[in-house]
DNA sequence: TCCATGTATTCGTGTACGCGAATACATGGA
DNA sequence: TCCATGTATTCGCGTACACGAATACATGGA
């Protein structure tokens, strides 16, 4: 097999694995999966400071994992695609699964 | 549903994802799947330095996403868990997805 | 038009990351 | 023990990120 090459789609992938790793943005995205919210909201029910969920956001928009409908002057942010939080639950799984491994080792 | 919490589990989470992204270091991951290798090997198959392949594979390891097992003076990586390669597939998926649909949305 | 609500951005600062180069460390063989 | 091979770490630097606080911007109603 050929060697890998460090392409587009690979740099790509790396950014969207980038915004995924931030635990305040992991938690933006569970929340808006269970129900979009306007960014106000998503503040009060995360208990974080508006501008701080309004930056993750944006850069939440820039990967394309949510998307943005206006609704007078607030802005409902919408998850993208559910598969996204299929993902997060993968690793959250095999995480768990190392742990209880390691945990089994020092016992 | 009560409010999402800051918890150890998310910090891990992130961890772990933000391991992920950096582009050097998935496609380590992928070379890994594929067979695995000691450190010189990885370098020189990736083409990058040897130093550099250490220090992500120790960014890997201490995120329990590859294993270790010494072979003379050589150390072999092995990817710990192939379901990390599943979860990388499916969000290179999603992601040629959004591609996709933007570049429909622009025609 | 003016104001209220909601959202995005800027500023300054501290921290964390990635890199190349050089070097230290570890292991096994002569 | 000394050397060769293979691996990990340190150093210095530049860059990127996250934050709180303050502020600018946008939208719709009075």
């Amino acid at each position: 097999m050929e060697s890998p090459t460090l392409d587009e789609l690979t740099l790509l992938h790396a950014n969207v694995c980038q915004a995924l790793g931030d635990p305040k943005r992991i938690l933006i995205l569970y929340a808006l999966h269970e129900q979009p919210r306007h960014v106000s909201l998503l503040a009060d029910d995360l208990d974080m400071p508006q501008p701080t969920v309004s930056r993750h956001l944006a850069i939440l928009r820039q990967r394309a994992l949510v998307t943005t409908q206006r609704e007078g002057t607030a802005v409902i942010y919408h998850l993208a695609d559910s598969r996204i939080i299929d993902i997060l639950n993968n690793m959250r799984q095999v995480l768990r699964d190392a742990i209880a491994h390691q945990t089994t080792l020092l016992s």
